[in-house]
DNA sequence: AACGCGGGGCG
DNA sequence: CGCCCAGCGTT
């Protein structure tokens, strides 16, 4: 979960995830939208995909047990080096280096690595220095307080070199560098994409909305509304033909949602349509609001669901449960 | 060796 | 509004 995610935005969801699955056996025997729905809003959600993916392999591989050997662990699945050494040092007492992006800021500045994140001579560079620091028997603890100190002292754009333990050996500060370290190439500019979603009702049952999983690299195993690229009613009864479904499409959207991701910013338009009654599959059905929860689901669908339904107090936890299910599903 | 992949909180 | 976060797998 902490892969490139805060940990503060984490730990709600970590300790619902641990109540429901406490074990490597439990959460291996899960479905996997099981997974995905305690999962849902927190984003890049491959990792909860990968994480089942390779419980389940530590079941089938190693008997249910973490293997102690490093390139085991590193072939399973959603496991790269920073995990593995996260394994390695703190559950095995291994001397395993750690690097995410507190330690990087670190060691940038302590060895001034100047070459810029994300190549991988700087990203060698940082492996190696960590590597070369993590001896003692206390691995765990070593790696745990590098990523402290990048947090807490060695921070970007605040460092408090003052308080730092480690400030008599920084090369960085020595040579008054510490502001432009660690150097971080500009991004491109996130890519606007204009979108249409429908929510589709069965005829006589507004308590549901029509729902596909996608396995696309976008929001990839989550269920979403039928949507593509495009703008106006005929692109959105484009993607409701798309969805296998016949029906009217509402006179106008209904609204539009912008939902901001790292690479894209969305614009979506929100139609509705009611439309005859269909059996469902195991990728696409009807889904009452109160399903809803049993599912993954992004934000972004959370977002067009809301968009039919006005908050009237509060959003979530209302208490007229029918009422509310009725309105959130448009 | 680059790039795609969510979402949120803070300056 | 921009930045960056206890990264990983794919291309």
């Amino acid at each position: 979960m902490c892969q490139q995610t805060r940990v503060d935005t984490v730990i709600p969801y970590y300790e619902r995830f641990l109540k429901r699955f406490p074990t490597i056996a439990t959460l291996a025997k899960a479905p996997e939208d099981d997974v995905l729905a305690l999962w849902s809003g927190l984003g890049y959600y491959r990792r909860a995909r990968l994480l089942h993916k390779g419980v389940r392999e530590v079941v089938s591989a190693y008997g249910g047990a973490m293997p102690s050997d490093a390139s085991a662990r590193l072939g399973l699945p959603g496991i790269g080096r920073y995990t593995a050494g996260a394994i390695g040092s703190i559950a095995f007492h291994k001397e395993e280096p750690i690097v995410d992006g507190n330690v990087k800021r670190v060691l940038s500045r302590l060895f001034v690595i100047d070459t810029p994140l994300g190549r991988s001579d700087t990203e060698n560079a940082f492996w190696e220095k960590a590597q070369h620091l993590v001896r003692g028997d206390r691995p765990g603890d070593f790696n745990q307080a590098m990523m402290e100190l990048g947090a807490t002292i060695c921070t970007p754009t605040s460092p408090r070199c003052d308080e730092c333990p480690v400030r008599r050996h920084c090369r960085a500060k020595k040579e008054a560098r510490v502001y432009e370290l660690p150097v971080v190439l500009a991004k491109k500019a996130p890519k606007i994409v204009q979108v249409v979603a429908v929510i589709a009702r069965a005829v006589g049952d507004d308590d549901a909305a029509w729902l596909q999983r996608c396995d696309q690299a976008l929001f990839g195993g989550l269920w979403n509304l039928p949507m593509m690229e495009g703008e106006g009613r005929d692109d959105a009864q484009e993607a409701l033909r798309k969805a296998g479904l016949r029906g009217k499409l509402s006179s106008r959207k209904i609204g539009d949602v912008v939902h901001i991701l790292s690479h894209r910013r969305m614009h979506v338009e929100v139609w509705t349509a009611v439309v005859t009654k269909q059996r469902g599959t195991m990728t696409r059905r009807y889904v009452r609001h109160k399903a809803l929860k049993a599912l993954g689901v992004s934000r972004l669908t959370q977002k067009l669901l809301a968009t039919g339904a006005p908050p009237s107090e509060e959003s979530c936890s209302c208490r007229s449960r029918r009422a509310h299910d009725r309105a959130a599903c448009g």
